[in-house]
DNA sequence: CTGTTAGCGCCTTCAT
DNA sequence: ATGAAGGCGCTAACAG
């Protein structure tokens, strides 16, 4: 019986012994798995027909060992099950699939020390690159140790958040003009007293903030601390409980602006227990679509963002930057790419 | 300046050049780092500042190749972006992070060959384990080659869909009883002309379609070829396009039972879209509950199944599976695990 | 307690 | 066209 390896009780064929059976060199066989280098069409075929007898399959780790390359990219993000995390995950998986890379994924649960946990052992694991959500904030000064985790030692983009500090690539959204638009269009409409529920406090939620804050500054009206939360991990539930209590200590909130999906959601979810109905008695405008909100009563205004493309270019320029840095170059050209956000107009905003 | 390395552009420390600044040799270098065998206090210390100072990191990559483990698993799955997946996707996450495991995700689209050739990729990569949604059919007969990479040569744990031939664990869900128990509300409601639209023709599947015939001749009624289309995906649109497909060409039909989420979604707006109403013009059942189903007018009744629980429970039978072989041992038992689906009533299935 | 050494599996000059 | 040999970074067995 074959010996099998004591570690995992099964046993890897390895180029020695598909060159022992095959009657050559090992370095004839990596010739023919790996395609380089000449070797005479006859003994081409005695090694591959012992290759696959055999069920040879090179061993990746031993080339990385040599390469310096694993051909895998991480990706750290707070919330995998978020659908705008998934979506994201799906393109870049689907790009960087195309170029022969694997993808490995962390999940935070927007545990900042998970993240720094996860950078460490993605480094660790040597991956090519990194594409990361991070949930620091956007104001974090880092220390050495952490500068070489978080400052693009290894080809990173960043995605959705950005660190002020940092100077990778970040691929992002407009949150300051879609947060505008929107804020806009609720006073437009009468509204004044607008409650709004932010996720977790990184730079994505601060921007739209902000982006409110102009809007109402903007339209002489004041900015009411009383009428934002914060979320922790901007869950459905917290969407739900903030729902609540904003709209139950705040008699005068006419109108509702949850900053994501899954808040969104736990705020359709609070109106309906609490029977409150949109637009009548509270107008509201969503942030990331999702397909129901068309044909909800009454579909859902909705500040929307092109997760495709986020992931996509996240990955496409990730593959660049990897690209260059093995041909000795040093990419320049704009840190930031930001993508213009759509407001989708409904029937969830009403006139007062 | 330091020498980088040309294939990266970077410098990795490695355990030499800390051996070298500390004025040790690499195995106490590696004892301090390992924390194996012993060293004296002094010589730690003086060790670990180098070590700090330098920010070194071992490299897993050569500690893979002595140790013949990667701490890291595959998953493969049809279409990460699908909630169904994404939430088993989280739950896995969850538990082999805690057991100091790495996740590769790779997506196929729902496509076998896309698969294979995943699988070539992830046992080339020497992941330590694998848990799959296959796309082949339950039927499906292995070649030799095939059958390294599907029957456990990798410590496997199947999800969601079985392959009859494979004798690997598969934690399920018990499709056939979720269907039977939907058609019989029906049936019981007085609908006899049920139309059904699937997923991939997986063995997942195949079984909820088997309990939906099975319902229907336990109550007399015969089965209509007609009444039941198959997703090449298992898309919003091929719901959406189906469901218009089925109720234009069987006026009879008086219910529908999407068999998943993503198909229910695109029947619920092929619904809209035709101005059909749930229940009064058509009877619903969906399969897969989200979080809006529970206040969409009418409130959706589903068949639901426990993703988080399918999830941690593949992942912790994959880690035992892992950890016997590493001792040796083969574990015996059962090989599948279904779990039992809820019925969740509400108020989209009426009587006629 | 610490150093030396021999691989892990592959790739890659350098000879032949 | 093919083979021999060294080394990637780390671990572990064996000396000292």
């Amino acid at each position: 019986m074959k010996k099998t390896d004591e570690a995992t009780g099964r046993k890897e064929n390895t180029i020695k012994e598909v060159a022992e059976r095959a009657g050559v060199s090992q370095a004839t066989v990596g010739r023919v798995v790996g395609g380089y280098g000449s070797v005479s069409k006859k003994t081409y075929e005695k090694v591959y027909k012992v290759i696959k007898e055999m069920g040879y399959v090179p061993n990746a780790i031993a080339q990385s060992m040599k390469s310096k390359s694993t051909k895998t990219i991480g990706v750290i993000v707070g919330n995998i099950a978020n659908p705008f995390f998934s979506e994201i995950v799906y393109a870049i998986e689907n790009r960087i699939a195309e170029a022969g890379f694997n993808l490995i994924i962390s999940n935070t649960g927007e545990d900042v020390r998970r993240e720094i946990l996860s950078l460490e052992i993605l480094h660790s694991k040597r991956v090519d690159g990194l594409i990361i959500a991070t949930t620091q904030l956007s104001n974090k000064i880092f220390n050495e140790v952490e500068k070489k985790l978080y400052c693009g030692f290894i080809p990173t983009v960043y995605i959705d958040r950005e660190i002020f500090s940092v100077n990778e690539l970040c691929v992002k959204t407009d949150n300051f003009g879609g947060a505008y638009d929107a804020v806009s269009d609720f006073i437009r409409k009468g509204h004044k007293n607008i409650g709004i529920i932010a996720g977790v406090p990184t730079s994505t939620m601060e921007q739209r903030v902000d982006g409110y804050r102009k809007a109402l500054s903007d339209h002489g009206i004041k900015f009411n601390e009383e009428f934002i939360r914060f979320s922790k991990i901007a869950s459905i539930e917290e969407g739900k409980q903030f729902t609540k209590e904003l709209l139950q200590k705040n008699k005068e909130i006419t109108a509702l602006f949850p900053l994501n999906n899954l808040i969104c959601t736990g705020t359709l979810i609070a109106l309906n227990e609490m029977n409150l109905r949109i637009p009548s008695n509270i107008s509201l405008i969503g942030w990331d679509d999702f397909p129901l909100a068309a044909i909800n009563n009454p579909p859902i205004s909705m500040i929307t963002q092109d997760t495709e493309k986020i992931g996509f270019l996240a990955a496409e320029k990730l593959l660049e930057i990897i690209n260059s840095k093995e041909c000795g170059n040093d990419l320049f050209g704009e840190k930031r790419i930001t993508l213009k956000t759509h407001f989708i107009h409904r029937e969830s905003c009403a006139k007062i």
